[in-house]
Parts: C-alpha cells; sequence; structure tokens
DNA sequence: ATTTACGGAATGAACATTCATTTCTGAATG
DNA sequence: CATTCAGAAATGAATGTTCATTCCGTAAAT
C-alpha cells in the first residue's frame, strides 16, 4: 500500500490532487452556482479536507479561474486538435458540429460552466483572453469561408459564429432543462439547420452539398 | 408637492412602490448576478430602506421571483400581443423578430436577466410555469407553419424554437460582451439566417399553395 | 528526526432578516 | 380650514446565520 504511494513522486501525487479538487469543484459548479455554492462541499466532494483545498488555490476565486481555464482548454483541445480551420468544407463543419457535440455529451459539466454567465465577474484578464484563443482561430476559419463562396457573404464572421454557437448552446440547453429530448437524427437535423443559416446560398455551382443523409 | 403625493390614493402610492422596488432589483441583479447581490443595494437603488423591502417582499427569494415573473411578462405581452400565431408567414416570423429586437434594446436588463442560468435554483413551480405560457404558443405556430409547408418538416418543433431562442440570445450575448457591434443591417442578416435555418427548402411549390393566405 | 501535507474546528466578515423606533397619512374634530 | 391623532408605513441599527479563510494539532513522507 504505502509502497504504491510511494512508488509516484511526490510531485506526480501533488498534480493529481490539485486535479481531483478542479473536477469536484466543476460538478458542484455546475450543479449549484457560483455564488451559490460553499467551499466546504467541493472539498467533501473531492474528499478532502477545507484546509487541503487552501492549500492548492489561494481563495475561491483563484479556484473559480482555475476551473474556467482548464475547462476552457479542454474545450478547445477537443475542438481544434488536428484540425485544419484554413481549409474550410462542409465536412469541416460537421466534424466541428461533431466534436462539439460529443464534448457536450462526455462532458456536460464544462460545457454548462463555461455557460454561466456568472463568472465573468471573477475571471481575471488572463481568464478572460483564454476566451480570445477558441475565437480567434474560427473567425478566421469564416473569413476563408467566405472567400471561398463555401459561406454567405452576408454575415460578419463574428456575427455567423455568434449565431450558430448560440444556436448550438440553446439546443443543448433546451435538452438540459428537459424542453426536449434530442436523438442522433434531430442532432443531424440541427447541424444541417445551422449550416443552411450560415452556408452561401447565392451562387448554387459552388455547393454540391452531399445531403447524404 | 405634498398635493401631488396625496392626490394620490394610497393603494396606487403602494403599487408604484412595490414596482419601482421590482425594477431596482432587477437593475440590480442584470449588473451583479443573484446570489452576488446582498439586498442592501437593491433597496438604496430603489431609494428605499431594507426594512421597507421586506415589507413589499417576504424574503429576497420572493424578490428574485418577482422579478422574474414580471420580467417574463413583460417579455410575453411585448412579444405575442395582438398577434395570430396560428396564421404563420415569413411576414409574422419577422414581426416576432422584430419584437424580440426591441425588448431586447429597450429593456436590456429583463432580456438579460431572463436568460440568467442561475434563478432556476431559485423559482418556485409557479414561476417556472410561466416559462411554458410563452413556449406553448410558439410551439402551436411552428406546428401550423409545418402543415402549411412553411417551415421545414426535419425539425421537431421544440427544437426549432431552441434553435432559434438560442441564435437570438447567442448574438444578443455577444453583443453585450463587446465581441461585437450589431447595426440594422446585421440584425435584418440575422433574422434572414435564423428563417434559413428553420424554413422549407425542400418543396417550394409548397410554400406558395398555403402561403398564399 | 525533521519536514511537509492534511483536516476540520475556530475566526471574523458579510449577509438576510427582524424589530423597536420614527415618520407619515388622512379621517375626524373643532 | 387648521389641528389632532390613531393607525399604517418606513427606517436602519441589531440579530443570528452562513460563509471564506485561517490555524494548529496530527499524520504521512522523506
Amino acid at each position: 500500500m504505502t509502497a504504491v504511494a510511494t512508488a509516484t513522486p511526490a510531485s506526480r501525487r501533488e498534480a493529481q490532487k490539485r486535479d481531483t479538487i478542479l473536477r469536484a469543484a466543476l460538478k458542484v459548479f455546475a450543479e449549484s452556482g457560483l455564488h451559490g455554492t460553499p467551499v466546504p462541499p467541493i472539498a467533501a466532494e473531492a474528499g478532502v479536507g477545507v484546509g487541503t483545498l487552501y492549500r492548492y488555490f489561494d481563495s475561491k476565486e483563484a479556484l473559480i479561474n482555475a476551473v474556467f481555464c482548464d475547462a476552457k482548454q479542454r474545450l478547445q483541445d477537443h475542438l481544434l486538435s488536428d484540425l485544419d480551420l484554413l481549409n474550410p468544407s462542409r465536412a469541416l463543419f460537421d466534424t466541428l458540429w461533431a466534436r462539439l457535440t460529443t464534448f457536450a455529451r462526455q462532458d456536460p459539466e464544462s460545457f454548462q460552466f463555461l455557460e454561466m454567465q456568472d463568472h465573468h465577474s471573477y475571471l481575471t484578464p488572463h481568464s478572460r483572453s483564454q476566451e480570445q484563443a477558441l475565437l480567434i482561430p474560427l473567425g478566421m476559419m469564416v473569413i476563408v469561408g467566405q472567400r471561398n463562396g463555401l459561406l454567405g457573404e452576408h454575415l460578419k464572421p463574428d456575427l455567423a459564429i455568434a449565431l450558430f454557437w448560440g444556436a448550438f448552446v440553446g439546443v443543448f440547453k433546451a435538452e438540459r432543462l428537459n424542453y426536449l429530448t434530442l436523438d442522433d437524427d434531430d442532432l443531424k437535423r440541427a447541424r444541417d439547420a445551422c449550416w443552411f443559416a450560415i452556408a452561401n446560398h447565392n451562387t448554387p455551382d459552388n455547393q454540391h452539398r452531399d445531403a447524404a443523409q
């Protein structure tokens, strides 16, 4: 027993515990909000004492920022890794949608946490800048897509992203609040509807839409 | 001065003060969140003592519920009054969009408040049921529109609404957070994009048949 | 044996709510 | 009309509670 414990180096064990706390905090925050949840329940969820939690994070605010950056990073990695955003296509759009979907399904707490409004008052400038790391590549993708004639040029890129992102969030929020249930077909249809919203409709020759479904 | 005060009957003055508090609470909540704001700042914003506030509302929770119901009601009235949702058309869609826009512009605090996530833990069942009063008529509109051939039948009504609502909220949220600025043209383009998302694309002839009301 | 990590009771600040007191109101009265 | 005055309304300091954070005795690690 002790052998196992001693086998893993101290730094590794520390990092692990830090992660446990981060996960627990994410879970509890997603459930009960930010201002709403006291620190002790977070410690309890993580299986550590309150004092221990404060060994790993300076304050509740620091913890919130860490959870935010962690979740944002996970979303970013999950969404963008190994993807060439500068070659937009319908297939790339579908891939992005599919990745968003798996993220929302596999890690609903992170997804919900990132959509909460009330962390903005807590976030440090550094945490806020994380936001851009996701938005800028997407923006570039839209710009290239519009140059290509793949996407409609009527919407400014930021607006297209806001529209698409909002629609996606709206659909999953509705599911979370039990306003509807989503099967795989619904998700595909929603995806296609979003595509219709931002795609180019003017020049049909550009659009060999493989409506394979 | 005193003449004016005495001119209004007591009941009227009470209702007015209740309203003042409600407005102040909405403003402060929209700014600083729900758990985040103490009661005294709300009273200060309303220009009354804390004790007075508690004469009009049993508790902070009751106040939150009242603000929610009030804002929801205002949205509902603004959106649906004098509208025949059972005769869907592109024009009706545009009207709804325009009304949503004026609401978000004229009463941004209400709009923001209603989109906050964290009131759900506070809401009484009665407050929650208010939600339905808006969703059900919209759902019926979509159903009729799909029967007409005006709207695509691929999306289940609840999903179409969630998609549209989410997109709208996403656009205005992005504006509020300074991710973009919206002029009138942008709003029209966003409206048209949303229409594309939910409209019927398959059988153009159907669109004329019943739409020619 | 010494250092480092842990836990949870203890601490003080911030909060929602109350209540004893003051202020206002308007019908009754002279 | 001006004055009175009982009841209603308003107030904000006082209260008890909840919370974030600290601190110290104990346990684990080195």
